[in-house]
DNA sequence: ACAATTAGGAACCGATCGGTACAAAACACA
DNA sequence: TGTGTTTTGTACCGATCGGTTCCTAATTGT
């Protein structure tokens, strides 16, 4: 009954991510968010309220579209035993560039302490998270200690996250990899092999 | 021979350091900085060459005052074994409330990726904490095979900064004390008690 | 074909950004 | 006390910030 959206909002706000993802929210300026996403500012301001609201709705988009495959793999029991998952996890990290960084982890520090919102979302997929890491522990070793799996379960969150914040510093990933060892050496610990 | 500063130098960077720390570079605007500082921009530019020479003075004193006094702890070795000066450390963070979070942390996210010469410099901060990390391992256990020194310390590294995301991010630091829980367990694998 | 409705784009808004210019004020030295 | 030197505060700068207005273009249902 109207003239139609010329642009997709999951493509625009993919794109708008990506800016939010490498400048932090304060650096991204409206005309960096325009560019990447292709439209103007009209069509922005009438698909979004504003900028704080694109912020958020990618932040949401991180955790359909990242959040949730990791945790998918992480609980997918078609995909190797829990600890091959957890392993897995941790060796792709290590491998990979880093620098890009995780969003998620960005955000940990540069909104969720002046955005109650931001803080509330990104607390979830934090949990999200460890509800992963916690299933394939439990899975691979049912019997495990109550608290046994919950500080394994926790020192697994804590090593991810520090992970995220060297890659984004741009250190020599040789740290990453030996981080993985001890990881390895720990799940051997915990699980047996 | 004229008219002196009617401030401290390092008073002020203080002050200047925490506004940073807290609001992060680009959300820290000039009168942020002044009032902070208690001088007027005259003063400030007079001083201080411009916004970012601050935040680069403000992280070398946050090197000095912070990174330098917990690297001491590390290797002080009138401060109990090493294992326990290790372990003092990570007792401390979980304790801590965390909101406040920790200013290299948040520099080697918001900063580091942007600017090389932050980039540069907090890669040597968290050079040296890793070599405190190292030297209380090393003097606790000297016979420690060489990769195993290798892993424990780097991933302790990468424990500290992920304590450090999940306190900014207001996580329940019963997450941190987990955490902590798993450290010592793995000191003691590593070291022995 | 026409009315209704919505997207798109550009011009514009006050506010604020980081940074500069400059004159008045305050000291040191003579 | 006068002179030279430096700090200090303020007024000001162009640029850019996030956001709004408003008109035109495009599309649908009738």
């Amino acid at each position: 009954m109207a003239r139609p959206r010329e642009f997709e909002i999951d493509e625009a706000l993919e794109m708008a991510m990506h800016v939010f993802w490498s400048k932090g929210y304060e650096a991204t300026t409206l005309p960096d968010l325009l560019d990447a996403m292709g439209i103007s500012r009209g069509s922005f301001y009438k698909a979004f309220h504003d900028k704080r609201s694109v912020y958020f709705a990618a932040l949401e988009r991180y955790e359909e579209t990242r959040v949730g495959v990791t945790v998918g793999n992480l609980t997918d029991s078609s995909n190797g035993r829990g600890r091959d998952r957890i392993a897995d996890l941790f060796t792709r990290l290590a491998a990979a560039d880093g620098r890009d960084g995780c969003f998620l982890c960005n955000a940990a520090i540069d909104r969720a302490p002046h955005d109650p919102e931001v803080e509330a979302r990104v607390n979830d997929m934090i949990r999200r998270l460890e509800g992963g890491f916690r299933h394939a522990l439990q899975e691979d070793r049912p019997a495990l200690s109550p608290d046994v799996l919950q500080s394994t379960t926790r020192s697994l969150v804590v090593s991810y996250f520090g992970l995220q914040v060297l890659g984004t510093a741009g250190l020599d990933n040789n740290i990453a990899r030996d981080c993985l060892t001890q990881v390895l050496r720990m799940l051997d610990e915990v699980i047996g092999k």
